[in-house]
RNA sequence: UGACACCCAAUUAG
DNA sequence: CTAATTGGGTGTCA
């Protein structure tokens, strides 16, 4: 089975502010093939959207892009995002078992979430945290990646 | 009769955590006094307690300075505590007539109510609740009291 | 089951 | 410094 690495970041500029706050999401993504490693960048953009739903439709487009052809894929995600990693290791098998609820009531781009399971079913993924901002190389091509996207 | 408005907050860091748990309590005390206001900042610190006993130490603390010298006072005391003021307008009164018991067993804290109870008896106390983060700046300024007195 | 409060963590911004 | 997006928890009561 080949390999993919991932590094991916997100962005969303006034986050939370008022009016419409522009994100983007970019990924490095590194496959295997025969010994050698392909590299291709990927960025994604939405025009008024939030910095986790952002880490979301990143990983939803890296893994729509990494089936094609039914590929099934070995696939290391690295992100920054612990709500992105957190959440596909630990809270989404939890919210599963527990009907899709979580504690204060509903869980909050639901869609996005089982958007993203779906994608990533066939592969065999391990979801990495790194820290932000400390020195990653990837991660901070990724980040230039989402920001530039993010400006449109 | 003069009045005082306090406006209270509480704190208590790692709420809940092993280990030990600091909290503060901070309390905006202003005094009418002859058409004049009187400002006055009271706080507290515990090394190791809990949120809503910080709630109950602010307020006994305050009180036990709007005593000084017998005097006796209108106190408007606002609180974003719902245990606090629910407890102190509709539990404490129903407790009482009931032997100091509850349904699912024993009252927590239940020296701390009847300090407050003690110490705010000869004044005529209205509890008053305020959402808390929704922007009352004297709200706020006891938060930061309270936050303060918490980190010691 | 509900309510209020207190936190812990990561990220995104201004 | 400020604030928002999101998750996990406890302290307490009815």
């Amino acid at each position: 089975m080949q390999t993919a690495v991932v590094h991916a970041d997100e962005s969303c500029l006034g986050n939370g502010r008022e009016g419409a706050t522009p994100g983007g999401a970019g990924a490095l993504i590194e496959v295997e093939v025969k010994g050698a490693i392909e590299r291709r960048d990927l960025y994604v953009h939405a025009p008024d959207t939030t910095n986790n739903r952002m880490a979301l439709a990143g990983a939803i487009a890296t893994f729509a892009l990494l089936s094609t052809k039914g590929r099934r894929l070995r696939v290391v995600y690295v992100s920054d995002s612990e709500y992105l990693v957190k959440g596909m290791r630990e809270w989404v098998p939890s919210w599963r078992a527990r009907g899709w609820k979580r504690k204060g009531g509903s869980i909050e781009n639901l869609e996005l979430w089982q958007a993203l399971l779906q994608v990533q079913s066939g592969h065999e993924v391990t979801w990495r945290w790194v820290r932000g901002h400390a020195g990653d190389a990837k991660n901070e091509y990724a980040d230039h990646l989402a920001v530039r996207a993010a400006k449109d």
